[in-house]
DNA sequence: GCGGTTGCAGCAACCGATTGCAGCCATCGT
DNA sequence: ACGATGGCTGCAATCGGTTGCTGCAACCGC
């Protein structure tokens, strides 16, 4: 409760000096006790680690950047605060980082490539390193960054610059492997937004193992990943004869079978259905829908592990190779997962 | 693309010694040529800012952190990033703060008083000052917080610190004015979370045009604001005779939305439906659901602005004054708001 | 024409830490 | 017992700016 004024010039905040004075050594001695022990007397270090503890000492952050060139602050930037995808990454991230005693920085790219190096450019100094997730930038100007300071991207994998990417198209294989295993053979891709850097790779997790079974994946949009898009879907989805869709997001999903719903369309008898994440809920309230838990808050959290390791890497001279790291991803729900339906799906007069 | 490194030892970044070699003056003269125009002779400081143009010179953050003990930074602490409603708050907050050169420090308090003060604690001396959105500290504790750095409340409204808080009670009493207008007399409300200090608030505000017309409002609930808890409250709902429903939340909404459809529930023939956010879009996608936009960036740029404020002003010696602020709300949707049904709502058989 | 402003620039101290180097003392080897 | 070694500690320079104070020169009015 108090704020620990008990000794000095009472109002201003203890400094180095202050500690130092109290437990009768320089400030020098104080500033190793503190921060490289190895470097003092056990006694000396126990007194000023207990003159530090008696005033409230901490260290003043501005005045140890100045001369370790370290500011303690990792910048962070996502496409959008928005998708809630990304907020447990922010989240995670900032665990991590606090756990170090370090801060992270957010800022929002807004899907510009040309934002995303302007925030880089302007926060060049203000921090220790990147951490860019699903960056929009090409690839050159990502690597140049990286030779600025240490970058580490999320969501996108790229040579050259250490990675922290979800096993999603893993997570749909599975889904696919579920599918054709319980006998479906059409499978209706819900394609996510224009441009979309996984969406490919997603598509074509999906069908690889329906090909094998000797099945087909439609392909249907591209769609923003709205609620909207789910529900627009619905009708194209029901003129492709597909027994099962999987939807590129979970917001999507519901707007899906909100429409399907209203449709006469019952899920899961008449129509399978999963999606690639789990942002809503959707795995656990549906028992019938598979849904792929993506654990966004460990990426955070292995990004900045990874961003600090090529940090302390460069700070010693060594420069750390890249690394990629891949997180796997939960199929949750689809318990009551169940075969395709005896005829096509879709009832003709469901289109009205 | 160059990095800027036309003159000095190459490699290192420029320093105001540079510029100030370059420009033919001193250090001094260099700095406030730069920091206070107005200081300086109309020659020298063109002489001045030619030089920093030409080698890209740009403050060293940390050195002027720490002799003008401002360190750039603003705190901004949300109870989640998961809520979309804080994700345009956010954004707006960094936009603002961009402008005039300053960075938001983002960071979740969880919905814990105690972990909001950890981290503000935590971060008092490497910020200039604190938003607070929708904090979940006790009254006291925030004035205490205040004393020591400036402070901005968002959505909540306190004496003593200065707040910026949506008008929701206003639209909402809109809805509710024309709700009776059309006829209604018996309203729901889905209530929101347990404990939430704007909940009451804003049945209140429903309540008042709806009592003096000599109607009554139901309240269901509490429910935390998700999909989940719009199709749970839907079978509640029903029971209550009401013929129309205002959900805490637009997500709420939609889940109320999709299980009355399923139920056969006309909307808003036998219902009329609203929600105190617009955050999913309904109000634009439903024509007949009538929701609130809620301008959320403002919230974020005014709270940086007043946030700025504050902060001259107590360098400045004087400190301001709280205000308070309040963001009026949009209504949205609703033009095809309809009557209430010739008889209560309830299909008897809906329930089944 | 002279004392008194006024405007502008520089010197040097300072912000709060870190760190290379030097000095000190104790311990060790022989 | 004496020089060498090594572990601790302190001095002082440094990081990159800011700012109070001083000094200089041009300009003012009388």
């Amino acid at each position: 409760m108090t704020t620990g004024e008990i000794d000095g010039a009472a109002g201003r905040a203890p400094r180095l000096a202050d500690v130092a004075r109290i437990a009768g050594v320089s400030v020098s001695t104080a500033s190793r006790a503190l921060s490289r022990p190895e470097m003092v007397a056990a006694g000396t270090r126990e007194r000023v680690a207990a003159a530090a503890e008696r005033v409230g000492f901490r260290f003043h952050p501005s005045a140890r950047a100045l001369t370790t060139g370290r500011t303690g602050l990792l910048a962070l930037c996502v496409p959008t605060l928005a998708n809630p995808l990304y907020a447990p990454v922010v989240e995670g991230a900032q665990r991590a980082a606090e756990e170090i005693g370090n801060e992270i920085l957010v800022v929002v790219g807004e899907g510009s490539a040309e934002r995303e190096f302007g925030l880089f450019e302007r926060l060049r100094d203000q921090v220790d390193g990147f951490i860019a997730v699903r960056p929009h930038g090409g690839e050159r100007a990502l690597a140049d960054l990286r030779r600025g300071k240490p970058l580490v991207v999320v969501n996108r994998r790229m040579r050259g610059v250490s990675s922290v990417v979800f096993d999603t198209p893993g997570g749909l294989r599975e889904i696919a492997e579920r599918l054709t295993a319980l006998g479906h053979r059409r499978v209706a891709y819900i394609g996510g937004p224009e441009g979309s850097w996984m969406d490919p790779m997603r598509r074509a997790a999906l069908e690889w193992p329906l090909t094998e079974a000797g099945g087909t994946v439609v392909t249907l949009g591209p769609y923003p990943p709205t609620f909207e898009s789910g529900m627009d879907a619905a009708g194209e989805l029901l003129t492709t004869g597909s027994t099962a869709a999987v939807a590129y997001n979970s917001m999507t999903l519901l707007g899906l079978l909100h429409r399907l719903t209203v449709l006469g369309v019952r899920v899961p008898d008449d129509l399978s259905l999963a999606c690639a994440d789990d942002l809503t809920g959707v795995g656990l309230a549906h028992p019938d829908i598979m849904a792929l838990h993506v654990p966004a808050q460990d990426a955070g959290e292995l990004a900045v592990r990874e961003l600090m390791a090529e940090i302390d890497a460069r700070a010693a001279g060594h420069d750390a190779r890249p690394r990629h790291r891949v997180i796997p991803v939960d199929l949750v729900g689809g318990d009551a997962a169940a075969p395709p339906p005896p005829r096509p799906a879709p009832p003709e007069e469901a289109l009205a």
